[in-house]
DNA sequence: ACAAAAGTGAACTGTACAGTATAGTATGAT
DNA sequence: ATCATACTATACTGTACAGTTCACTTTTGT
């Protein structure tokens, strides 16, 4: 790769960068696309030399975050360590989309364009199948005498109903202000789910 | 009062009904005030008649929302009804806010606001207790033998993080899709719950 | 009947912003 | 050396919108 076409992805990156933090900061209608130049370093010609419009720059952002979110290796059923464990695991997993304060704005900005959008839902969300790995995970519990339950389906999205309207929506519309509280509802989440789904 | 108060409380009905109409399609930020006025069948001066600025008319549907929601009365324990029955009373009045199209317009619109306001929602919120009359419902059962739970406040949390993240969520982002779904999983939290803090 | 209150439409002001145009600069490939 | 590419700063165009002004009409209390 030539040193201009270095430059160029470097340039790119840049952008997404500073676009990230001032969508993630205003939303998406609140951001101009002077404000996400200005905080790329970059002249606004220049964000319009590699992004057709504010509309396709944020599309990139999105597939960007959750093409990142697929990527993520599953956690794998192990018959030794406990099922506490292993479910924290998920958890956390989970609530890396709020912890992480990059990833805690990107989540806020796309909830907030779903909102208003229930078509740019579907469209962006055909194809990413978030319960999957906790799916397989809760067959082989199971299939280890660990776990009963009659719906795996039904059973994630306990789950992760539990975690996300506990924890996640709450983390999200303080800006992360309740974080400090989550310990104490975390454990009583998997302690409920074990009380229900365990054997 | 005058017939010209009542014109004048008549119009600003039909302006808070416009506005709600076009803020819950829209957001706070896409909504224009030529629009409300537009919907409202009202011009746009009799908009700012009635309210100073958008943001002011804003914050006075915002106002009458939580004000309404804090008049409903609350559920009064039951000796004789069962359990399930009384907690599929207090799902089905969290879930109002987004079966009833009006009301799933006004949770969007208070949703989206609160995303990239967080000092908004402090200032909104204090003062509006939710859970409290669950909690009270909680103690009532704990003392009629029929639940046990060592703090009311993270059970309650536990419940209607449950309802929430299951639910509620789900069907504000389809915009109410998700609706006929909802049964079955509403069932199993209630299994879910029961099955942790049932005698 | 008449004055006050409340309303109307249409045009206006000022600002913010998406996107473009222009003129000129830095850098690297050949 | 020179040319192409990517960049910069600045200024511009066109549009949308919050909020106002104005000249005029309708409704209502007395």
């Amino acid at each position: 790769m030539s040193n201009q076409k270095k430059n160029k992805t470097l340039k790119e990156r840049d952008i997404l960068e500073g676009a990230i933090k001032v969508f993630s900061k205003n939303g998406f209608d609140a951001s101009s696309m002077d404000k996400i130049a200005e905080v790329a370093g970059v002249s606004k010609i220049t964000v319009y030399n590699h992004f057709q419009s504010k509309e396709n720059l944020f599309q990139e952002i999105v597939s960007d975050f959750l093409r990142q979110s697929d990527e993520k290796k599953p956690i794998e059923y192990s018959k030794t360590r406990s099922l506490k464990e292993q479910l924290l695991d998920f958890a956390g997993a989970e609530m890396y989309r709020v912890t992480e304060p990059r990833q805690r704005g990107l989540s806020k900005l796309l909830a907030s364009v779903f909102l208003f959008k229930p078509d740019f839902v579907k469209k962006t969300m055909t194809g990413h199948k978030f319960h999957e790995d906790f799916i397989n995970w809760l067959y082989a519990a199971k299939e280890d005498g660990k776990l009963k339950f009659d719906s795996a389906e039904l059973t994630a999205q306990i789950f992760y109903g539990m975690v996300e309207g506990c924890l996640t929506w709450n983390v999200l519309l303080t800006d992360g202000e309740s974080l400090p509280y989550v310990e104490p509802v975390l454990t009583e989440i998997i302690d409920v789910f074990l009380c229900r789904y365990g054997c």
